[in-house]
DNA sequence: ATATGATGCATAAGAATATTATGTATATAT
DNA sequence: ATATATACATAATATTCTTATGCATCATAT
């Protein structure tokens, strides 16, 4: 089974998402959460997740920190208090989405 | 409570799991079914939904049948052959998104 | 020793899909 | 008369993703 594309806008949610949960995770890691947790059904490819950490962090959602292992650099991400709060947000958001797809293409989750 | 945006992708599942229930629809009733399922909740923009029906109606997926009623006009759209085995398909993945963002957002949907 | 694959970052070109704004026109209710 | 609902459509723009590419380190198998 070929990994699914993303719909747009679930990116960032699950960036967020799994942050809240880790406290601090570098992009890498992230991909291969999603990989885990998914079972490779759903792959984040770094041409999206890149950009979209830069964007969550100019947006004042993460800070980062630079460590160094090694010769190698990781850029580890954590949330903003700012951030913390829109991730409740974008949480709820999706819920209502699934919510509402979830009733779109089956009747029987349609109420009256 | 603001409606919320679309997530990429999911429109053109939206179009075909309505068609695929109702035989035959004219995209703003389309609209308007989408506005009372999700109790307003998740709204088509014509913008994005007119281009989507050409689109699939290009693609072999729709077939057109332009009704007058008194002085105005109505396009149908039912789904070909085609179209129903496409429909199946996006339903399947749809589920498969689904279950996999419950796993990303809930850690108590995953397993092992 | 060296090739391969995994780790780890990044950006650019292009595709896809949505939002927003706008346009046209008819019908109906106040 | 005017506003709202019905009914289509497209253009400009924004957003977000895919795909391709690039650089570099480290571990491991040949």
């Amino acid at each position: 089974m070929k990994p699914s594309n993303l719909y747009k806008g679930s990116l960032t949610t699950i960036i967020l998402k799994l942050l809240n949960e880790n406290d601090k995770m570098y992009g890498y890691e992230i991909t291969q959460k999603v990989k885990q947790i998914t079972k490779n059904e759903l792959q984040l490819t770094e041409g999206a997740l890149y950009p979209a950490l830069h964007k969550l962090e100019a947006q004042g959602l993460l800070g980062v920190e630079v460590v160094k292992i090694g010769n190698r650099v990781r850029k580890y991400y954590r949330l903003t208090e700012v951030g913390t709060k829109v991730t409740v947000k974008k949480l709820a958001e999706l819920e209502s989405y699934i919510r509402n797809m979830r009733a779109l293409v089956n009747p029987k989750f349609r109420d009256e």
